[in-house]
DNA sequence: CCTACCGATCGGTAGG
DNA sequence: CCTACCGATCGGTAGG
């Protein structure tokens, strides 16, 4: 099977996209910033795309597909409690930080910019996304993994996860995983949770 | 002492730019919208700020200052380790989310569009608030009110606490002081932490 | 996919 | 603080 050259180029003004929208944001981010970067003239972007709110939506939902994808990957790994918790903020911190980072902040952040229909359609996926985190923490919080409010602690973590696009560096002594794993600890102090 | 008329128009100007800055970004506002929003010619703007970021840099300002000086307050009624990361918390949320909400919203989602000079101020008032997160988290494993390495504790707190803006509804069940407290029992675990 | 272009809008200024 | 305006740039289109 091979890839046409018009969805490779596609794909190519999209990742070109995503790092341009994260640099200067959706709106600081012109269609021939976005030409530009891959070498075409700014009339022959809307060849590919009907304008410019299509390219925001194609990363925001790229993000948002392998964040769900990852979390359902990791968590088909694991049946104890502590354990799923534990996959769950890998996946999360490892997509977030990852290779797509890019993708990920421009859907923490882009989300005012986003065309009605779209952003209906990402928030009902995020929805989705969250009721996994509610169910995971919830069979936590019943096997004493974790104490307190359910829906608390998923906000509490996912917002604490999700800021470390603010400060976490590559070059920085922690690897994701290894982050999560020391926020996991954060949360649910010493030695409650196996060491894999 | 009265305050001038010109400077009554300037924080009028200051208040409506933070509102529309967090509804629709600072690239996606124009001086146009700002000046129409109190009653003003487009021209005129710029007879109180030399130009669109300067604007920017007041509202920016305004929000730190208020809570580092939310902080130090709150700080100078404690002395307890425990007591002091309590209000430490409490105080970040309660500026966060109370009147200067918009300031706050602006500060934490558009530093790249703040001029170098002043980015820089910003950066040096900010490190100068971590700082005292770090102090006074630093106290508080000390005093065995929670365990862990202080500065992943301090991001994973402000993490948390500065991502309530994406959800807290000022018509949910919890107040701004009580959201703290809930969050700060689920880093310490129950019982940990003074009840006032 | 390029060339050539358009109408709209932007931040900002001059002169009063 | 308003009027009148400017040069630059924007997203997008027509025709090939």
């Amino acid at each position: 099977m091979t890839i046409s050259d018009s969805e490779n180029r596609r794909n190519k003004l999209v990742r070109a996209a995503s790092r341009l929208f994260r640099e200067k944001g959706y709106d600081g981010t012109t269609v021939r910033d976005i030409a530009r970067a891959v070498g075409l003239q700014s009339g022959s972007l809307f060849y590919h795309f009907r304008n410019k709110e299509e390219i925001l939506v194609a990363v925001m939902l790229n993000g948002m597909r392998r964040t769900s994808e990852a979390a359902e990957n990791a968590l088909a790994r694991h049946s104890e409690p502590g354990e799923r918790l534990q996959a769950l903020f890998r996946a999360h911190l490892e997509t977030l930080l990852g290779d797509l980072q890019d993708d990920m902040i421009v859907l923490l952040y882009e989300q005012r910019s986003m065309p009605a229909e779209a952003r209906e359609h990402l928030i009902t996926m995020r929805d989705a996304y969250e009721r996994v985190w509610q169910e995971v923490i919830e069979a936590a919080v019943t096997a004493g993994v974790v104490d307190g409010d359910a829906a608390l602690i998923r906000r509490f973590s996912l917002g604490a996860l999700n800021w470390t696009v603010q400060w976490y560096r590559k070059d920085g002594p922690l690897s994701p995983t290894e982050l999560a794993d020391q926020f996991l600890r954060t949360l649910t102090g010493p030695a409650r949770i196996p060491v894999t």
